[in-house]
DNA sequence: GTCGACTGAAGTGTATACAATTTTGCTTTT
DNA sequence: AAAAGCAAAATTGTATACACTTCAGTCGAC
């Protein structure tokens, strides 16, 4: 089972509601979208199916597809989960980290640098989610990867929404400081920091803006 | 979009699956499922997939669905993720506790006791993983009650197939001290009987069996 | 006797057809 | 003129049809 066809929709749909091609409210109609991608809608139905299962579509019984918008309380709940497993996260990570670990981080850290000056925001927005993703890869724990990627991307679309370059460099600053506090081996440091990081983050969308638009062929072009 | 007979098939194979009617490996066939709950292969490839989300089955490229068979390997990553998350979980529930809250979590309690005492293998795994979730949700963080509750779906499994009555009854009374700790708002005493708690669980299923066997309809009469 | 290629059956992947529901715009009524 | 009702169009939900892949068993070569 499982084509690379639904795959291909799904990260097409999902690159355009992150980089808001698609505004949240639009309609996804299953005939529009299959048209646009040459396929049935079999495969259409398929992708929207595993879109609402990320929480980036929401799919209402015989009326269709609607991408989502994702409440500021939503956020914070999101935020709050993060605050809890990241803590403990950066705790485990420390007692057992290796200077491999530290400079593969510092490579990533680089990276967000880059994305930030040049202006990339879709770049950046990842950018800076992946990093403590990759804290979790590095320390071998798939799972705990996994559920870290679907915290973040669960909360993408708002944080790309309220998310300012100035505040994309504060984060950056901010994994900086994490990475040394975990060299030093300092763990509550480490541990605090990291704390205050996702405050900061949370801090920054608490506001509420709402746009809707609703052109499908344009959004996708 | 959405259908409710979906939704049926999914919690009908979802059940058969915990409870060992189908064994990890099974090969679910589409036709025959089709037959079985007499609707198309169309509604069968829907739950199938959405049960492939909720990890309870592997979906393997124009082979077929068969029942997942989790590594011992993944169940510890996941009980370390459960340990991160559920010890803050716990820090942060003490400091906002309510008399109400306890109460609600002493009933379920009870619960769980009445499903040991009658041998109710299945519900008193349900109940056991359903304190934790509760919790979240007394909490009022929608989002944190969902992740624990994939997470404790996610190697029900591997619980279920390894978790004595004894077992299951010393998981009831670490429950009660917990609760007891927290009444007391011990934080530090709460916190390190929740992590201990999760150490218990998972020591419990550090060993190996396997039984293939395969039987669809007998499976699921 | 074992290994490998071939062939038919079985099963999955995708598209299409049909049924049921919702939406839309017009007509009718007050 | 606004609201209610109705019918046609559009859209979703489900079933079926067909193409393509995988699997099983047989036959033949070595």
């Amino acid at each position: 089972m499982e084509t690379s066809t639904t795959h291909h929709i799904v990260e097409s749909l999902t690159k355009a509601i992150v980089e808001h091609r698609l505004l949240p409210g639009s309609k996804l109609a299953e005939q529009k979208l299959a048209d646009h991608f040459g396929v049935s809608r079999t495969l259409v139905r398929q992708a929207l199916f595993q879109l609402s299962q990320n929480r980036l579509i929401k799919l209402e019984p015989a009326r269709g597809a609607f991408v989502a918008a994702p409440s500021v309380e939503e956020a914070q709940q999101v935020f709050a989960v993060r605050r809890m497993l990241e803590a403990e996260m950066t705790r485990a990570f420390v007692q057992q980290v290796t200077p491999e670990q530290i400079t593969a981080l510092k490579e990533h850290i680089q990276q967000e640098r880059e994305a930030v000056t040049q202006g990339d925001i879709t770049g950046r927005t990842e950018l800076l989610g992946d990093f403590h993703v990759r804290m979790a890869e590095l320390m071998h724990n798939d799972v705990l990867a996994q559920v870290l990627g679907e915290l973040i991307s669960r909360c993408a679309l708002i944080t790309l929404m309220y998310q300012s370059r100035n505040e994309a460099e504060h984060s950056t600053d901010e994994h900086v400081a994490i990475v040394a506090a975990m060299e030093a081996k300092n763990i509550d440091q480490a541990v605090q920091l990291m704390h205050e990081h996702l405050l900061h983050v949370e801090q920054s969308l608490t506001f509420d803006r709402q746009v809707p638009t609703h052109d499908i062929s344009l959004a996708l072009a």
